[in-house]
DNA sequence: TATTGTTATACTCTATAACTATA
DNA sequence: TATAGTTATAGAGTATAACAATA
């Protein structure tokens, strides 16, 4: 394990530079692509896969930039663009009043759909195509286990707003 | 192994998500302290640490650009920021007229070692904290090799410029 | 009083293309 | 003709703070 007064050792800073270059390169094409097949970024491709993957293909404003670790005016920018396309709508919640659902629509799962093909396929291209199967499973674990251990601190949008906070 | 027509199975989905969400939330985190620490953005960290880190703590432009996946006119940008501030110094290699040694100064080794302790403790408490040593051993193996195999791919510099590649 | 979401605004960043200079 | 780097410009994205509404 780590020691907590010392720095970090060449295997786990090697493993740190490694996580963040291999993860940057691979969104970087991944949106490429998406740019191209679907004029999507990949912050809205995460968001419309969120809502496709959901229950009845809706979540909250909050949970969803939870989910995509996004501030709340950047999602409510980024949702209006999706919005102003005709792949999600949003809409007042029954059970509270102040909270807005989001809902993707017929024509957002069609362009999830069809752009999910060539981004699955850059994907394993880049990053599973180096890998045996014992990598799979050693990766997945252990970033399951780290995202849950990230995920304990509180999220993002639960940072402190106006008025809080303040000095004195 | 990946069968290339078929889509992602789900243990490689969840690996992709992890990965992209776990370097998500570190890159975020770590950014917020290099912010308020140093008033240091990720990429300007990056270039700075990777100054340091070479020989003479001096690299061209366009291998710097490269290492940090980035667009020339990006790095301008941000060593025209780090110039500014006294940080780096630029100046024409005297090997090829055409390329520009970027350097270190003392005033921006003074802040990467004011800036890390921080970091790496960051890095510690949210990467590897829930992280075993066989944990560790296998994600840098597997991510090494990730990223050689990435990187077999032609650098981001090398982007067809203005003129190249049009049809026909 | 806290939470949810939007808006206005200002700013940072990034990319594209045009340009200069050297190889 | 290709490569290295800069610049101008224009656009996308992001954050902050102020705001309204509901809990």
């Amino acid at each position: 394990m780590s020691d907590p007064t010392a720095g970090l050792n060449t295997e786990q800073l090697g493993a740190y530079f490694a996580l963040m270059e291999v993860s940057s390169l691979l969104q970087y094409a991944v949106e490429e692509h998406l740019r191209a097949d679907g004029d999507l970024s990949w912050v809205q491709f995460q968001i419309l896969a969120r809502l496709v993957d959901a229950p009845e293909g809706r979540l909250r404003m909050t949970d969803l930039a939870d989910g995509v670790v996004y501030s709340r005016s950047g999602l409510t920018y980024q949702a209006g663009l999706l919005d102003k396309r005709g792949l999600i709508t949003r809409s007042p919640s029954p059970d509270d009043e102040r909270s807005v659902m989001v809902t993707v629509t017929d024509a957002g799962r069609e362009l999830v759909a069809r752009v999910l093909p060539g981004h699955v396929a850059q994907v394993r291209g880049l990053l599973f195509e180096a890998m045996s199967d014992e990598d799979l499973a050693a990766l997945g674990g252990v970033l399951a286990r780290v995202r849950a251990h990230m995920r304990a601190t509180p999220p993002r949008s639960a940072k402190p707003r106006a008025g809080r906070n303040r000095a004195g």
